[in-house]
DNA sequence: TGTGAAATTGGGGCAGC
DNA sequence: GCTGCCCCAATTTCACA
């Protein structure tokens, strides 16, 4: 469900992504209207859920969770139970941060944040022992290049 | 660079990462100090850069990007003057919104949103076009299980 | 849409443990 | 050092024109 935004719209969604702690004066100046027409188009932008939430982002690290970890999931059992049991599962283990059904070789493509890569074995053991797994693969990034919240709008 | 952080900061980091419109107030209150105490704990977590930033976050789906894509790269050229040129072309496609060196088989990986498959032909050649690439292999999302940015605190 | 008033919040001084 | 209390200014929220 796409909603209809226009070109102030797509100001305001700009400078909230990039800063959320802008004060709704200076908001209403960037987008050229004035304090109160801003506050409104916010709080339908936060209404329509475009603004999906607003949150503080944690430098991964910082908090000592540094290590990003690709995992690669193939399984025999395609059935829809399963794959509930699956999905619920994966989705409860805090160090997963994104989980995709995908198309091609691959079923299920994890992310995964860990304090390094021995400490992956931890999350990889819960998962395994949570859910019976085809195959697994793992791969882990050297060096973290761009990683952005921010949508081209 | 890793910060000491006690019981107190993990509440505070645990609720701002869920909800960052939260008031002093009521952070305080759920950490059990007072909001002036508050105040200065979640200012130093910003100024230490443990908190990065506070943003809004914009549901995919409902701009029209709801197609991700994960992008493996190759390449024959190892370089540092390459790894630049790459790394910084690479960077400003706005599609693109993560990105890492990998280790194994994958030199790179991307992470891209896009309107469609089809659209994705879009940001494909935006790639080639700017640095030569040995062998790039397309795999797309079906369903997004998934997507946080809460880390484990 | 805009004006303006009411309520909430943020920022900081100061004293005490 | 870190914490709590209180005050003032800024901001947000919402009435009504």
């Amino acid at each position: 469900m796409e909603e209809k935004i226009d070109d102030t719209d797509r100001i305001l969604l700009r400078a909230l992504q990039a800063d959320g702690t802008q004060s709704l004066e200076s908001l209403a100046e960037r987008a050229g209207i004035s304090t109160n027409t801003c506050w409104r188009r916010v709080k339908r932008l936060e209404e329509s859920g475009l603004i999906a939430r607003r949150v503080a982002l944690i430098d991964p690290e910082k908090l000592g969770l540094g290590q990003t970890i690709f995992v690669a999931i193939r399984t025999r059992d395609h059935s829809a139970a399963w794959l509930k049991r699956f999905a619920d599962a994966v989705r409860t283990i805090p160090e997963v941060v994104e989980f995709y059904r995908m198309a091609g070789e691959v079923d299920y493509l994890l992310k995964v944040q860990a304090r390094s890569v021995q400490d992956y074995d931890r999350v990889y053991k819960a998962l395994i022992s949570r859910v019976d797994i085809a195959d697994v693969s793992a791969t882990f990034a050297m060096e973290c290049l761009k990683n952005t919240t921010e949508l081209p709008v």
